[in-house]
DNA sequence: TTAGGTGCAAATTCTTTGCACCCTG
DNA sequence: CAGGGTGCAAAGAATTTGCACCTAA
């Protein structure tokens, strides 16, 4: 699944501006590692992402898009969500959206609603420092974890 | 930090309903691993728990921690927060509650918001699934993040 | 009694690190 | 051309699994 083209390039001058300010390079892999988290409306996982740079960049490694997935995060351009099968998924923070997550298996699908965007932030919030964004997380069992009834996880997280 | 007395006993009766419920053993290992969660107000991890765990049980093991905490998930009786160096973390589910979360060091606190509890689900939530719980995820950089300002994360996670 | 649960230790899986070479600014 | 960034391979951490013994119901 992609987003317009046009969102895409807006991509490109995001991660061009976050570079020049926060003062790093701005190299082919990172525009890679960010345009496929910000292609994809699914939740990629580090090797997810990693598979689909190689496409692009058949000499990337794995480890790199780690080191960018992170620095993504820290400039504000990704956001990581919570593990599946142990491993975190990312993805780009580009609208306000809100999350609906299977307790069971870890599905996770993106919600909008504009109520949510509009909560207010209780002030005891910013005793903890700054607010950058507020999410809506509302937790289930999905219906296909529902329908297989009584199989319950016995081993571990098996996610999504 | 601890609960008081009375919602220790709650949990001891939350625990026995849930397993009679589902039909599986109640024992000594699950008992504690629920009683250690439900009893710290910090957001633990499989290691912590285990440790906690350990002084009441001292032959418990790490994987039966691990076995148990998931079987706790999947039974709704604690929750899982994103990760903390790169391992899981786990809380009790007593009561309704969000978090304030650090997007740099990953610090996380929970904050009680009455309005947040009231928050109406939208409709396509329930198209994914059931609805358990929903809960409100401010993110931000905390205090002490902020302080050491031009301290950017180079290697990977650094959290809490 | 007896199937489900546990402990142990080894195996996997995910992520990080040290180092030498490369390339952006 | 200088220092940050990358690839590689090996290390480290977190979590899972197979199996034989144990115990709650």
């Amino acid at each position: 699944m992609t987003h317009p083209a046009a969102e895409i390039t807006g991509s490109l001058e995001v991660i061009k501006a976050a570079c020049r300010k926060a003062g790093i390079k701005l190299t082919a892999q990172r525009l890679e590692v960010f345009r496929e988290v910000a292609d994809s409306t699914d939740h990629p996982n580090a090797e997810t992402v990693y598979l689909g740079v190689q496409k692009r960049l058949p000499t990337v490694s794995l480890d790199t898009v780690y080191r960018t997935l992170w620095l993504l995060e820290d400039l504000g351009l990704i956001t990581t969500l919570g593990p599946h099968r142990g491993s975190t998924r990312f993805e780009a923070n580009l609208k306000p959206h809100h999350h609906y997550v299977c307790t069971r298996c870890g599905m996770t699908r993106d919600l909008y609603h504009e109520d949510f965007d509009r909560i207010s932030v209780p002030a005891e919030a910013h005793s903890f420092g700054t607010v950058q964004t507020t999410q809506v997380e509302i937790r289930g069992v999905c219906t296909h974890c529902t329908e297989t009834t009584s199989e319950r996880r016995s081993k571990g997280p098996v996610r999504e």
